[in-house]
DNA sequence: CGGGGCCTTGATGCTGTTCAAATAGAGTGG
DNA sequence: CCACTCTATTTGAACAGCATCAAGGCCCCG
């Protein structure tokens, strides 16, 4: 059950900046797998992930998925364009969310709320435009390395846990989860990279990660 | 030569709907093929099309391009995350463009240009969400069926005028121009549209076409 | 009427998908 | 702690869709 508390959120990422403390917010925690907004529903809430990894998706009529995005500890998701969710969001992990009604303010009072969403928004626009460039014009090589590269700055770790499976991975790229796994030893045969189970990795070179992701 | 007027905007249109005056905007004419502002520039102006068609593009160091979005009579682009445009504008036909300046008011100063910026921000990340869906799980034949009912649902004519390449759309559809154009002449040939040279067409069988472009 | 760019069409090849099977890994209960 | 099971991942082989390469045709404009 959901309880209502004051919280401080932690560092920020470098993404979403925010620097606000979410007075007033929902606490909540979701399972892994567990959803937290569902595709058309309303888009009355904004989300912070305190703890947790969590993923956007977009279910089209015949089943094909399209994975919006992966959110991880301080990023803010959930704003929308419009009333309703385009995508919907899901727990990869055990997750801690912090919510705030993002309504009952006139748009554009300049309130916190309303600098929060305008900054996610623009965050929002940014990932949307490098995922886009990514779907367009990117080969599979490409597009896995930098997966790779982008979840490894976002960390900052030696060795990195990815918390998506290969089908998250494979939905996000707009690749089959076979190209994927083809991609990632590929990637590991050639000493770029080295696996500690799947979903453990470290960066081996660097310079060579960079230069097959190009772009 | 620019020069500086006051003009009141064509009607605005659904996706950006604004709805207020542009005051103490510029208002320049560019050619087709001309450059309205480059990729990298600094993004301090905001602009709108009062006539004319635009795109928008991104182009890597190797040469490949992507096409972010074309723009049409009403709309408003320019709109940035960053401080520097990550796409160019191109004109595609004759444009007339106004342009505004964004920076000098403060960031959320209840004024018409911010909220003019938010509104288009916002126009943007959708029309971004919608672009990466179709770049990331649809067919070449559900790309090009999308991208016909579109532009024909944005001119509401019986007959359509093409104002981009094959080129264009093929960077725009993350194709070849020749897979645009193998699946523009299956959909004549299957009786779904119907081209007068290569530039004009017409819809035959809506019903068809929203089956094929799927989503 | 002629030139040149854009577009279409055809033949072939490659990248990534599909289908299928083997293996690894995580979770569970003994 | 181990054995078992179930799912996720990897790997292999054949295939398909789209790209590439190469002509040929259309259309626009001088």
């Amino acid at each position: 059950m959901p309880s209502i508390e004051l919280l401080n959120h932690p560092p920020s990422s470098a993404l979403t900046s925010t620097t606000e403390t979410w007075d007033g917010s929902l606490s909540m925690t979701f399972a892994p797998g567990e959803e937290i907004y569902g595709q058309d529903e309303s888009a009355d809430l904004i989300y912070q992930l305190v703890k947790g990894s969590i993923r956007t998706s977009h279910l089209l009529p015949d089943g094909r998925r399209q994975v919006g995005d992966f959110y991880y500890e301080g990023d803010v998701f959930g704003v929308e364009t419009g009333p309703e969710h385009r995508f919907s969001a899901e727990a990869l992990t055990t997750c801690e969310v912090l919510m705030v009604k993002r309504s009952g303010s006139a748009a554009f009072a300049p309130g916190r709320v309303q600098q929060l969403v305008w900054a996610a928004t623009a965050t929002e626009l940014a990932r949307a435009q490098v995922h886009m460039l990514l779907l367009g014009r990117a080969t599979a090589c490409e597009r896995v390395a930098r997966f790779l590269l982008d979840i490894a700055d976002r960390f900052r770790e030696e060795l990195v846990t990815l918390p998506m499976s290969r089908q998250d991975m494979a939905d996000y790229l707009g690749l089959t989860i076979e190209t994927v796994s083809r991609m990632l030893g590929r990637l590991q045969a050639d000493g770029v990279v080295e696996f500690a189970g799947c979903r453990h990795f470290r960066i081996r070179h660097r310079g060579s990660l960079k230069r097959l992701a190009a772009a």
